[in-house]
DNA sequence: ATTCAATATGACAACCCTGTCATATGACAA
DNA sequence: TTGTCATATGACAGGGTTGTCATATTGAAT
């Protein structure tokens, strides 16, 4: 929540500072991360930024926002996936718009990984917030529980824990670990064993 | 590597400083740890610190060592599992050990989490180095692939991953999540699931 | 008791950071 | 042109941090 002499800024103005503050945030974690770096970059004076912003939390709110903007925007013209796909086509192909866009809007995606890394208060609380996507893929669990692909006595809470945890823990690779068919074979790997297990039969 | 001057101190003060440096660091991540709180905490004078240690890193440093030798310690005195347990028998045992020791050193253990959360260039350089217990799970792994109780064409590799993954990521739950049982039973409701997978076959 | 080396000390400089506020600048209206 | 309101500015206070260094204290040996 900005404040309205942010809000009567040119755009030009408004994407140059979104644009420092992306730079500082996916450069070092909230609590770590600087105004006074932000308002270096963006060009603007100290007393500006606390005319546009209450405060640190003010400005991150509002990058996270806007990107979240932006990437619905870019996800909302993604080919859907046929509806009858299971869990695994779905999570997988999930992974592969999530892998495509973090290669798209790499600061953002450093934003997102910084994020997971911080344990202050208010990125805490704001994780808490973005659980939704997580009740949507344990629907999928739990349609395929129905369905009879998934057995019964699976606890679909620690199946969707599983998959979130091993999910974020490649993406944190991502740049590091070479090409993209890399990691998406990876992470294919990763959902078979999930999937069949690793014991012999 | 603290200075002579530091080790030609008692015991007793030594392990004020030791302590005093484990509340700050259980406390704070490294990069956000301050030198000023431990010196406070141990009631030593800021010349001092510095006749001690050369900086944080040196004291940081330290106090892993120390952590390691006492760990060492309490865990020789484990009793060994049997030598022909399998894979996910070894890896829950030692989760178990691990459990209770991070119940038995609540400080310790979290001191190790913030490690797992940093990204300062001298922590991950430190986190390197520990990657010897990865090899001898992968030796597992390998194992029961020979005896033909994992199956061949599973990649070792990104089974220790996983399990490394979920492993720590649980750990991290340790002081919300109630109860040792409870936790120890996720756990192994998690090996299961790698074990057998969750489809129904 | 005196001397001398080891150790302890805290004031200090230098560098970060944040949030405020009096003042300057701009732009538009009367 | 002058007044007024919105906006821009940077100096400032107050807080934090680290590493150094001249000085004080201690203790042991002569």
């Amino acid at each position: 929540m900005p404040k309205d002499t942010f809000n009567n800024l040119s755009a030009e103005k408004k994407r140059i500072i979104f644009d420092a503050a992306v730079q500082e945030f996916s450069t070092r974690r909230f609590s770590e991360a600087s105004i006074n770096q932000i308002i270096k970059t963006a060009g603007i004076s100290r007393g500006s930024f606390y005319q546009y912003f209450n405060d640190k939390e003010d400005i991150y709110l509002y990058m996270i926002m806007e990107i979240g903007k932006e990437k619905l925007e870019v996800l909302s013209h993604t080919e859907a996936l046929n509806p009858d796909a299971d869990f695994f086509e779905n999570f997988l192909h999930m992974t592969r718009v999530a892998l495509t866009w973090a290669k798209t809007k790499p600061d953002y995606n450093q934003v997102g990984l910084l994020m997971e890394l911080d344990d202050s208060e208010f990125i805490a609380k704001l994780r808490a917030l973005s659980t939704e996507g997580l009740a949507i893929i344990k629907g999928m669990v739990e349609r395929d529980k129905q369905r009879g692909l998934i057995r019964q006595e699976i606890n679909s809470d620690l199946v969707v824990e599983m998959m979130y945890t091993l999910n974020i823990n490649l993406l944190k690779d991502i740049y590091r670990n070479g090409s993209e068919e890399e990691m998406l074979k990876k992470m294919a790997d990763m959902y078979d064993i999930i999937k069949g297990g690793i014991a012999r039969v």
